[in-house]
DNA sequence: TCCGATTGTTACGGAAGCGTTATAGTCATA
DNA sequence: TATGACTATAACGCTTCCGTAACAATCGGA
């Protein structure tokens, strides 16, 4: 029903994987920016700047700023709610699920290779 | 010998953790500051400028700024290295440490909590 | 039809990071 | 001892992000 992991091995999996990630030399994206991308990519839509920022604990204008960053990379994309004017749901590209989809590689990769 | 993850779990996991770290309203790092803080308190010492920046791929002034705002957090330290005073190494502290254990705690906690 | 509430964005001055380049200090060796 | 290699850092102009506050657009009920 879960993943056992000892801290030991918890900090060892996240080094190698964010040393994969740094090394290969692409954005380098914070942590809330991460987080926003994971949470658009995993949890059910819609996704609002609203919802985002009370689910993580942050103001508006960080995920305004945030979707502005990963939307020049075309790793996301927004658009107007059609229900209500005043909200912009922020919408999934295939850029933006194959980044997700190659860092789902690097973890699995990583805990796979994972002396223990 | 290692730890078996589908991606979807490998995602939820970072996803999950991420999430706490960015709600816990702590520094916001970036991927490359994480790495650098991990390789500092999870590798063999010493860590040098040079060493670090030659295992991130990444320039030498990127590993000073790191180490100027982790060392303002009381987060790593530096001294010289009597043997070559060009050397700079770079140490752990307690805070750092504390850090670190915490977020192993924290993943350790998610990997635990997560659905499979 | 107002009018308060709500949404997302913009504006602001400041802080921090970027890559490149220059620099100061130290070493090693010829 | 002079010189070239090597270390880390500082300086440069630029970009991005910060938190706060103001803003325009939209909604919904009085």
């Amino acid at each position: 029903m879960s993943v056992s992991l000892r801290p030991s091995e918890a900090l060892a999996l996240w080094h190698d994987v964010t040393l994969d990630l740094v090394r290969e030399g692409g954005h380098d994206f914070s942590s809330r920016q991460i987080t926003i991308l994971l949470t658009i990519y995993l949890e059910q839509p819609p996704h609002t700047v609203r919802g985002l920022a009370a689910k993580l604990n942050v103001t508006k204008p960080v995920i305004t700023r945030a979707l502005d960053t990963m939307g020049a990379l075309d790793l996301v994309t927004r658009r107007r709610d059609e229900k209500d004017m005043r909200n912009v749901i922020i919408q999934r590209t295939v850029k933006g699920a194959l980044f997700v989809e190659k860092m789902g590689d690097v973890i699995v990769a990583r805990a796979k290779e994972l002396k223990r």
